[in-house]
RNA sequence: CGGGGUGUAGCGCAGCCUGGUAGCGCGCUACGUUCGGGACGUAGAGGUCGUGGGUUCGAAUCCCGCCACCCCGACCA
């Protein structure tokens, strides 16, 4: 059998872009940093919108839709967010072009230049809190929970597909409250429907905890995270979500009427997740025969393919198959029955394993006669030949089985990559092989020390952290906990 | 944005050093044999050699600019 894609082992970047392309997920455009997301891969992303979608309905949530431009002035009215974008966006300066008089094409009409710049939104706190202005006069207007799903533009100096392009696709919510408690609630609630839709949905285990003050959002008081481990030991944070304080209301001048009759500024929250979860989706699980893909998020969750030398025996199998595939839609099963003729079977097998699809029936001559199938799933590579009655309820429970399974071998792969360290030694050989619980002193100069001396951050200072007296690994300084250390993407 | 590398058929590559008819494998088309792990034969189709200049009788090949991608840094979801 061809080599398909190169192993982890060898190189994993490359194992990373190659399995992308060969699976049909998405390729780079001619634009650069952007990519373009083929129906395959947009099919994963739609399946992510879904839930997502469906979990921020359940959590009181409703969508709307904000303009892609902001006018300059809005970007620089609250003083950090400005700082931490300023780098990174793309602006608007002209309405028009016209042909150019030597004859060489289009040119940006020097006439048609903007009074006011406007800038491809990098994140919509700006524009959406300059609207809150006009929607929120009282208590009664609060709280405010919308979402948006949308596409941001961060004019990143080195792009990877998926993990950071120059335009990516996610959802913002962005909320406002009466009370801080309220708002630091809602801040809670979405970091742990991230966590369970990184855990439930894309069988990827995720650690949950706070940014330090360096690595917050530019312009929260507190950002939480959700962080995933990837099969080369590093880190992927897959979600955040802010608590912004009063900063936005202030800059915008949002103020309500709360119970007691006064007059006070709103708090607020946002919260977003991005296609970067497809990268996320693909390092957790794949091996190097391809993609490996949690059931719920599989476009096609099982594929059948008929093996046979005749039309005859085609049509034989093709009678069984076709009730068998009525069967499984109607019990809410993605089923695709590939009795093409393009492709041998050996061919399908490979190709349907290069994408990942979890479960694949075979049926040829012998299974005919014996009234069987051969069952295999991808994630564990094994297959079995089967009895042909009771299929639909045994692909059910495989399904489930497979979603668990995955899961359970991610989060195995994360504890044996995670070390509990109290040497600057020992932090600076085990920083190579994944996570590190180690004690800090809580100041961000020795946060940044020991990145520049390891490549390492502070991923979070997680929730479950045990109460522990001890003393930071750089510093010397007392400590009260461990928090998680890793190299991230 | 700094350092290194790559760009030739849909994909993977050779040719470039030493300028002179653009090649190989896979894929594609047709027909036949095949079909339980990426089949085989025969006959075909497919190229502004990334792009713009320059040198030359002549440029994929030599020189300069630009663009894109990959790897390593700095920055970041």
């Amino acid at each position: 059998m061809a080599k398909a894609i190169p192993s982890r082992s060898e190189n994993y970047s490359e194992w990373y872009n190659e399995l992308i392309k060969k699976a049909d997920l998405a390729e780079n455009s001619a634009v650069r940093g952007c990519m373009v997301i083929k129906p395959y891969g947009y099919s994963i992303w739609e399946k992510m919108q879904r839930a997502l979608d469906d979990m921020f309905k359940e959590t009181g949530h409703t969508n709307a839709y904000f303009p892609l431009f902001i006018p300059k002035s809005y970007l620089s009215k609250e003083a950090s967010h400005v700082e931490g974008f300023a780098k990174e966006c793309a602006v608007v300066t002209h309405y028009r072009l016209k042909n150019a008089e030597d004859g060489s094409g289009v040119i940006v009409d020097p006439e048609a230049k903007l009074e006011e710049e406007l800038i491809v939104r990098p994140t919509s706190e700006t524009v959406i809190w300059s609207t809150y202005k006009n929607w929120i006069q009282s208590y009664r207007d609060l709280p405010l929970l919308i979402n948006q799903w949308a596409n941001v533009v961060r004019w990143e100096m080195r792009t990877r597909i998926f993990l950071r392009t120059a335009e990516f696709l996610w959802q913002e919510g962005h909320t406002a409250h009466a009370t801080a408690d309220e708002a630091q609630g809602e801040t809670r609630q979405m970091l742990d429907v991230y966590a369970r839709f990184a855990e439930e949905w894309m069988a990827v285990p995720v650690i949950k905890g706070a940014k330090t003050p360096n690595e917050r959002f530019a312009g929260a008081e507190d950002t939480l995270c959700i962080e995933a481990m990837m099969q080369d030991g590093k880190a992927l944070q897959a979600g955040t979500s802010h608590f912004l304080g009063q900063n936005f209301a202030k800059a915008f001048d949002v103020q309500f009427l709360n119970k007691q009759n006064q007059l006070d500024y709103v708090w607020g929250t946002s919260w977003g997740v991005s296609t970067r979860l497809m990268g996320a989706l693909i390092m957790a699980h794949s091996d190097d025969d391809g993609l490996v893909l949690p059931p719920k998020l599989a476009p096609i969750q099982v594929v059948i393919v008929p093996i046979y030398r005749t039309e005859e025996q085609l049509e034989q199998i093709s009678a069984k198959i076709k009730p068998l595939v009525q069967e499984l839609r109607k019990a809410g099963v993605s089923v695709k029955y590939d009795d093409s003729d393009a492709n041998k079977p050996g061919w399908k097998f490979a190709e349907y394993e290069l994408r990942g699809v979890p479960v694949r029936l075979a049926m040829g001559g012998r299974d005919l006669e014996n009234g069987t199938v051969e069952i295999a799933r991808r994630d564990l590579k094994s297959k079995e030949t089967v009895p042909f009655e009771g299929l639909t309820e045994r692909i059910k429970a495989l399904l489930e089985d497979i979603q668990q399974t995955i899961y359970n071998k991610a989060k195995a792969f994360r504890e044996e990559h995670t070390f509990t360290v109290d040497t600057f030694e020992e932090f600076q050989t085990q920083i190579e092989n994944g996570f590190l619980l180690a004690h800090w002193d809580g100041t961000s100069e020795t946060e940044e020390a020991i990145k520049e001396a390891t490549k390492a951050t502070i991923r979070c200072i997680p929730f479950d952290q045990q109460p522990e007296e001890g003393v930071c690994v750089y510093s010397g300084k007392p400590s009260k906990g461990r928090v998680v250390f890793a190299r991230a993407y």
